[in-house]
DNA sequence: AGCCAGGCCCTCC
DNA sequence: GGAGGGCCTGGC
């Protein structure tokens, strides 16, 4: 099934640029498992082609659509960065990579696992996740697993999610699941919720600080204005604009300032600095 | 072979 | 309130 698009968009940075961990591509298709579907998608000129299983592909559209973010006008988003020259070339160099609208519990441990880890570890703690605690999903002969709810995780002794490798990282995601699954915290409502009131929700969980949460917030909740500091955004803020790698600017003030240097969008702009910083690297290795 | 990772949390000052 | 060390494990 197709869906029009009018508007920049780039499937593969989009899907690749460190912001899901699920989808596999085997080229000219992305394998990925979203919604409890396992979709099938490629871009074609002006489209996105897709199929899904179990449901329909009509079901899927709308939620497809909501995914990527279709709706979202990019260049106005542009617009409202370009006073920033550093940040220009990132953004013409990836133009139409797409902030994701991420289911937000997948997302939330995605991001609890992401914690002193990297891409290739955080996407096989996930998949390990899926395969042991999810329920699995067939297209053809091809086998996926949901990722699985709050409540599967919220009863496991953390050291069944050590012995898939999860680490440390076992003992913050059990009580948070629980957490959830206990409806102590509604993720969903979220995405109503301002950007501070967010935050701090989000804080309150086992293994969420300021970087997991925005994270959070960025890619499933809702808030552009959401701006993770990790250390390369650390460090490329510290030498564009205070001549210092080594800023001594906490990781949260730096968040501050970006969120006032870069508006309301801010997290786009993050995410294309993030994906530049991360393949120029990749590429120097 | 080791070092260090897309942090968080706890302790101690 | 903020600096420093510990933490699982595995990429590179």
């Amino acid at each position: 099934m197709l869906i029009p698009l009018n508007q920049p968009f780039d499937l593969k940075n989009t899907l690749m640029s460190g912001q899901a961990f699920r989808w596999q591509w085997d080229d000219p298709w992305f394998y990925g498992v979203a919604f409890r579907n396992i979709i099938k998608v490629r871009q074609t000129a002006n489209a996105l082609d897709f199929s899904s299983t179990p449901d329909k592909e009509q079901a899927l559209a709308p939620l497809l659509q909501n995914y990527f973010g279709l709706e979202v006008d990019l260049e106005a988003i542009y617009a409202s960065l370009n006073k920033d020259d550093r940040l220009r070339t990132s953004i013409q160099r990836y133009s139409g990579m797409r902030i994701l609208r991420q289911e937000p519990w997948e997302c939330l441990v995605s991001f609890i696992c992401s914690s002193a880890s990297n891409i290739p570890r955080i996407t096989k703690n996930i998949e390990s996740i899926c395969d042991n605690f999810g329920t699995p999903i067939r297209m053809g002969n091809y086998i996926r697993s949901a990722f699985p709810s709050p409540e599967d995780l919220a009863d496991l002794d953390p050291s069944s999610l050590r012995d898939i490798g999860l680490g440390y990282r076992a003992e913050y995601i059990v009580p948070t699941a629980r957490t959830i699954a206990e409806n102590r915290v509604d993720l969903m409502a979220l995405r109503e919720d301002s950007y501070d009131a967010a935050l701090e929700s989000l804080i309150s969980l086992d293994g969420v600080g300021d970087k997991v949460a925005n994270c959070v917030l960025l890619f499933s909740l809702d808030k552009p204005e959401a701006f993770p500091v990790d250390v390369w955004i650390h460090r490329v803020l510290g030498e564009w604009y205070f001549n210092n790698h080594n800023c001594k600017l906490s990781r949260q003030k730096m968040r501050i300032w970006a969120q006032n240097q870069f508006g309301r969008y801010a997290g786009y702009a993050n995410h294309y600095l993030f994906h530049n910083r991360r393949l120029q690297d990749k590429k120097l290795a």
